[in-house]
DNA sequence: GTAGAATCTGACACTGATGTCAAGTTCAAG
DNA sequence: CTTGAACTTGACATCAGTGTCAGATTCTAC
């Protein structure tokens, strides 16, 4: 498929498409004329590598982190190093931490919207 | 108490704390040299302040929000307009949808550090 | 072959919280 | 009074992902 509709399936921007390729995120094709040309799997990993920036990873990150998952049809899945699991854990922590944060937020917001819907 | 007290005590640094004050978020008396002087409670006002940054509200939000949340120790909360509590809403939305990114992010990092860490 | 939609590359802008540096002022203790 | 630490304002930089625009090329359908 290609770049637009990948945008459309995925909610991605074509924008960002194309930095995750320049990031080593994402591979395509190329059709004779240069136009990128994805296989169906593509949407999965581009959902996949959305949730991950949406956990606060940075595009480096990912791209060690992306060899190691076994995508749902993807082939066999690189075992991570002992330095990227440490790295792992790491992140792991952080984002543990992060809904932790999260949740008294969303505690805050309760308090005030509460307050407010009440006489 | 000043600036470099609350920084240590709350882990936020002094340029921060400055700029909470510049966004509204954050009050605080002069001594009559201009050096700012902050009351006791504002080490929770800044755990709280941070919490909502880590949670991706903008500050904008975060100067809104923060008169109708009833501080430990704070006075009388101001009741959230019609217009604010959908906001709010829609903020709740969002932080619920980051937890669940977040849950399947870290469901994958396990996924890779089980992976990693087996014969 | 031609028109119009889609895509390409490359460059620059933005966002928003925070880091950092400079030059000057105030504070606290000797 | 002096000295060094702490503080002040202001300005500029950074980060990383994304938006956007321009000009050129390719694709698709008639």
């Amino acid at each position: 498929m290609r770049i637009g509709e990948l945008a459309r399936r995925t909610g991605v921007s074509e924008r960002s498409l194309r930095y995750y390729e320049q990031q080593g995120l994402l591979a395509s094709e190329r059709t004779p004329g240069g136009h990128r040309d994805y296989p169906e799997r593509a949407v999965d990993r581009v959902i996949r590598i959305q949730e991950l920036f949406a956990a606060g990873l940075c595009s480096k990150k990912i791209a060690q982190l992306l060899p190691c998952i076994r995508d749902h049809d993807g082939g066999p899945a690189v075992t991570a190093t002992p330095w990227l699991v440490q790295e792992l854990l790491a992140e792991r922590e952080r984002i543990h931490r992060t809904i932790a944060d999260l949740r008294r937020s969303q505690a805050t917001l309760d308090e005030v919207i509460d307050a407010a819907s009440r006489p």
